[in-house]
DNA sequence: ACAAATACCTGTAAGC
DNA sequence: TGCTTACAGGTATTTG
């Protein structure tokens, strides 16, 4: 799933490939994903005829600076992908965006799931309105300082903040797994009973889990429903050590990780090493 | 006031 | 074989 090494990922490929380049075209084929916008002609009448000229991110969000001071925000949900494409090539199924440029291919917003979403906004200062409440990016903005804030803020299990994008932003059920694994931390320890130690290594796995993960293109799972800008699957999945490994052995302790489920949602971890 | 559950989606896979 | 059901999960909203 995209989190925020996926989307670091496709921010340095976009970058790289589409930095300076003018957008010609402005298609929209799936109304849903520019739902932010009353009429999708508003989209493409502020992104139309505009030039790419950073691309940043904040937490699971990509933002695409235009010339002219606005920015295309772009999150994939769950299933969204932003793929390259040759202007000739035939629409891919679900594509709902699609960016021509001035020279060179296409840049197409995917997404079957139809979780993700793009919206134009203009940025105050830098900073994306709707992306107010977004806590600290652990990598574009790490602080240990914020991550203390964070756990004291208000009491709550380690997993769920983790997980709170108003806290940190970017982390999502997998890598929430990876960091608290890596900590030796169990995903459902009361945030307030950390101690300075503990808060320590949390930090520092936060820091190291993503940091690697973004050095191996992120992760993609068993339906490879992750996609960089090229269309290739991540490597960071063959170093998970408990997410989507229930029953397998610890790979620090050989315990058998657990697998718990809460309101749909999957936790992997392992209840001998981690406390 | 907080935590937990649910709605929104569709492709894939497992079960009967 | 063909149908139904479960599952994946980010975010907003609702329920307890």
């Amino acid at each position: 799933m995209p989190e925020l090494a996926e989307v670091e990922t496709i921010r340095r490929d976009v970058a790289a490939l589409y930095a300076g380049r003018a957008i010609t075209g402005v298609e929209v084929h799936g109304v849903r994903s520019v739902r932010r916008h009353a009429v999708p002609g508003e989209f493409i009448s502020r992104v139309a005829g505009r030039r790419l000229v950073a691309a940043r991110r904040r937490g699971k969000y990509l933002l695409l600076d235009l010339d002219g001071g606005d920015t295309v925000v772009a999150h994939l949900g769950m299933s969204g992908q932003l793929l390259t494409a040759d202007p000739g090539q035939p629409l891919a199924r679900h594509t709902h965006v699609r960016l021509a440029f001035d020279t060179g291919p296409d840049l197409r917003f995917v997404d079957p799931r139809t979780f993700g979403q793009m919206w134009v906004t203009r940025p105050e200062q830098g900073a994306i309105p709707e992306l107010s409440h977004l806590g600290f990016d652990p990598l574009e903005d790490p602080d240990a300082a914020d991550l203390v804030a964070a756990l004291t803020r208000r009491p709550t299990r380690l997993k769920p903040l983790l997980m709170d994008q108003s806290r940190v932003a970017g982390i999502g059920n997998m890598y929430a797994d990876e960091i608290l694994f890596a900590a030796r931390l169990r995903p459902d320890r009361p945030a307030a009973s950390l101690s300075a130690t503990e808060t320590r290594r949390l930090y520092r796995a936060m820091v190291s889990v993503l940091t690697d993960a973004v050095a191996h293109r992120g992760s993609s799972l068993a339906d490879e429903q992750y996609r960089d800008l090229y269309g290739r699957v991540g490597e960071y999945q063959k170093k998970h050590k408990v997410y989507a490994r229930g029953g397998q052995p610890c790979p620090r302790c050989r315990a058998e990780i657990t697998r718990v489920r809460t309101g749909g949602r999957s936790s992997f971890y392992c209840t001998s090493c981690q406390t």
